[in-house]
DNA sequence: CGTATATATCTTTTT
DNA sequence: GATATATACG
């Protein structure tokens, strides 16, 4: 805000105008400096040589890492464009840049600050032509790689039932998130995949990308690495340029990431990465924990400084927390403690188990209305879930209750159907050569271009080694073509010649809307009887009026496959709802996290790929949930819930047992898991303490419709479980089985009809 | 060439 | 249950 230090609205290479202290003299910490305990101001004055900051969840990251911005620029150590901070979200980056804004001014504006693919984008514009692209090139999203693979892989004619290209994909960016090329790709993971015809197909793949003159995400990341490579020269002015290094979320960063910055940091050497391993969750994306073993490895210098004093949940929740994250292996090891003196023990961890989603929906935004009629603010309660799958209940119970809420990282503004279809038009405007985007538009609206000709097209382009947008062109002059297609191809070449030929003179958003008029796409679906359709209209009359604050169309299209926020109901305030993922960095009074069953979380997925790793991962994520929390903490769980169109019986989490249980409080529906005796079988206790303990419930006569609680009888069961396999059992859902498997209180029963399934002991009843 | 109907696969997390 | 691809037909 109004700070001493504030700087006028001078450009980035205006030196810092002299300020209370004198240009040689170091200047005295200011208050925001002063303020920091003295872990976080260690981190923030050691500004010279490589700094390692092991940072727990709430215990001042941002803080250190934006003030260490301020200190460096106010003890002008450096100017702001010599300053590089790199975050992993486009949100943390903007919140970092606001912040360091707050403490020194506009000059803030200068600092290189960005995420990895930014920032490499900013250096790749400046030297495209190094790395075989023009600077124009286009930025693939993953639907635009994933079309292009499958065309490779069709010409290869490579099985698509059997080898995915998505699955290729995957193998592709895992390299890539390696820092290699397909030279460089030895007998690596997946090498193997099609036939042992993945890197041709990956050498194949980035040949086309060139000739597309386009970059799919990895490519950002993996040209920087070659640019550096192959061009000291180039290297060593960036190196030269970037006196101080800032590194958020260190964690997360995969081999590409960590060649890039040990690169670019070679000279100065004043690298400062803040992490925490036990907040690692995207290993699924290549991101290395190693990374942060290696720092002390390859800056033997470095100093290491941990943060442990936790600013944000109550003793509670860190308990909590910490009790659950000591179940990984491997782990450097922090011990979190308060740092808020005379903070109450706080209210314990509400463990909820209900009968089905829909309930868990209910019971959830029930104790939502309850704390908002106590006074609590919706913004400051979140529910946090582990797949996007999961938020469709919650949205709908929202709904219906009038509760208000946003989305976060739901299915995004760019990513909606006409809403790609306009980019795809302006995407063709400022890159010819974006065969993808014409493939794409070439016949939307219909103009009697089919399957046929834009194969001819298709054919014709490759043949000469042009662009689909070229080959129309020679196409319109032969009389290869039926005369219809012949003129509906020439006019629309023409057309994309006239609207190109206005970025000149005319600001984009105008561009925009003279090209979706005239082009008939409004007219599509105004035409257009389906209900969406008029959503549509809306949603492209948004695009357009969005565009208006941007000057340049390829300055604007780089913030759509960069950024893609989803600023639909940003603005308005309510209960936030958004994955696991999503919510680090964040923290919320309030956390719900819903679906803490076996299989979803853990999900039994990542559980298959990548076994005992994959569960710490998990872990680490309900880590992340928990440490969201300032105040208050429910987890819930249902006996069953339907997935696709079937109903499925599940189980709770493990995680669930792996809180202490002096911390939280237990509760379930009546009749549901023993809660009439007060808390659920073997609840708290390690799973083989548990063994033996299930309880076995019968069925009430008049039992009606799922979901109506009390109408169970339960009765408490001593002794080992009942059941053996071979028993045949009875299962409310799934009716008439037999048992194939026995694990604790877990049975594995193969059903007559609804196949074989995993249920708890307590749902099923011996049948003769 | 366009439309209508059937089918398979999907749900892990994101720049 | 929804969406994308495949197939048949007009």
């Amino acid at each position: 805000m109004s700070d001493p230090f504030e700087l006028s609205d001078d450009p980035p290479f205006e030196p810092l105008a002299p300020r209370p202290a004198a240009p040689a003299a170091p200047t005295a910490p200011p208050v925001w400096v002063e303020k920091l305990n003295p872990e976080q101001r260690q981190a923030v004055e050691t500004t010279e040589g490589p700094v390692l900051v092991l940072s727990g969840a709430g215990t001042g990251k941002t803080r250190v890492l934006t003030t260490r911005v301020g200190w460096i620029l106010l003890q002008r150590r450096a100017r702001p464009w010599q300053v590089l901070a790199v975050t992993f979200t486009n949100r943390a980056a903007r919140e970092m840049r606001e912040r360091v804004m707050q403490l020194i001014g506009p000059s803030a504006e200068a600092v290189w600050l960005g995420t990895f693919h930014a920032l490499s984008v900013r250096i790749l514009r400046r030297n495209a032509e190094l790395v075989g692209l023009k600077s124009n090139f286009t930025i693939l999203d993953s639907d635009d790689q994933i079309r292009l693979l499958k065309q490779i892989m069709e010409a290869e004619s490579i099985d698509s039932k059997k080898w995915p290209a998505q699955g290729l994909m995957g193998v592709i960016q895992r390299w890539k998130d390696r820092g290699l090329t397909p030279d460089k790709v030895g007998g690596e993971g997946g090498s193997d995949y099609a036939n042992g015809r993945a890197v041709a197909m990956y050498k194949a793949y980035q040949e086309r990308l060139k000739t597309l003159n386009a970059a799919d995400f990895g490519d950002l990341l993996l040209h920087c690495l070659t640019l550096f490579q192959t061009r000291p020269d180039i290297l060593e002015e960036y190196q030269e340029q970037f006196h101080y290094v800032l590194v958020d979320e260190y964690q997360d960063t995969n081999v590409a990431q960590y060649l890039w910055l040990r690169l670019l940091t070679q000279k100065h050497r004043n690298l400062c990465c803040v992490g925490d391993d036990d907040q690692s969750i995207y290993s699924w994306r290549g991101a290395e924990v190693g990374n942060i073993l290696r720092f002390e490895k390859d800056f033997p210098d470095a100093k290491v400084i941990r943060l442990e004093r936790n600013y944000r949940s109550t003793p509670t929740i860190l308990a909590a927390a910490s009790h659950l994250i000591a179940h990984n292996e491997g782990r450097l090891g922090k011990t979190l403690r308060t740092g808020l003196d005379g903070i109450e023990q706080g209210a314990p961890i509400k463990v909820r188990g209900v009968w089905d989603g829909a309930e868990e929906a209910r019971w959830l935004v029930g104790e939502i209305e309850a704390l908002q009629r106590a006074g609590h603010p919706l913004d400051q309660i979140a529910i946090l879930v582990r797949a996007g799958f999961q938020m469709l209940e919650f949205e709908e119970r929202l709904i219906t209750t009038g509760v208000p809420y946003r989305v976060v990282g739901g299915p995004r503004f760019y990513e909606r159907l006409e809403i790609r279809d306009a980019v795809a038009y302006l995407r063709l405007i400022q890159q010819p050569e974006d065969d993808l985007a014409f493939e794409r538009i070439i016949n939307k609206p219909k103009r009697g271009l089919g399957e046929t000709t834009i194969q001819k097209v298709h054919i014709l382009a490759r043949a000469q080694g042009v662009s689909m947008m070229e080959a129309s062109m020679r196409m319109s002059e032969t009389d290869e073509l039926r005369p219809q297609a012949r003129t509906a191809l020439a006019g629309f070449a023409r057309d994309m010649e006239r609207w190109r030929s206005l970025r000149e003179t005319v600001p984009p958003a105008e561009i925009a809307a003279q090209v979706l008029e005239e082009s008939g796409y409004i007219e599509m679906w105004q035409k257009d009887k389906s209900p969406e359709a008029p959503g549509r209209l809306d949603n492209l009359k948004e695009f357009v009026s969005g565009l208006d604050e941007w000057e340049n169309l390829g300055g604007f299209l780089d913030h759509v496959s960069l950024v893609m926020e989803n600023d639909a109901n940003a603005g308005e305030a309510g209960v936030t709802l958004m994955t696991l993922h999503s919510a680090k960095g964040l923290e919320f009074d309030t956390v719900f996290m819903p679906g803490w069953e076996e299989d979803i979380f853990p999900n039994r997925r990542a559980l298959d790929e990548s076994g005992e790793k994959a569960l710490e991962e998990e872990r680490r994520l309900a880590y992340v949930g928990i440490t969201r929390a300032r105040r208050r903490a429910f987890i819930s769980f249902a006996a069953n819930r339907r997935v696709y169109n079937q109903w499925q019986s599940s189980i709770p989490s493990r995680f669930v047992d792996e809180l202490p249980k002096e911390n939280i409080e237990q509760d379930a529906d009546q009749g549901l898991y023993g809660s009439r005796g007060g808390g659920w079988s073997g609840f708290g206790e390690s799973a083989a303490a548990r063994s033996g303990a299930g309880i076995s419930r019968r069925l009430g006569s008049d039992y009606g419709e799922f979901g109506k609680t009390g109408a169970w009888e339960t009765q408490e069961r001593v002794g080992a479980n009942e059941f053996r396999i071979g028993d045949r059992v009875f299962h409310q859902k799934f009716g008439y089985g037999i048992v194939e498997g026995i694990d604790d209180s877990k049975l594995d029963i193969a059903f007559e009809k609804a196949g074989r399934k995993k249920v708890l002991d307590s749902f099923v009843e011996p049948s003769k």
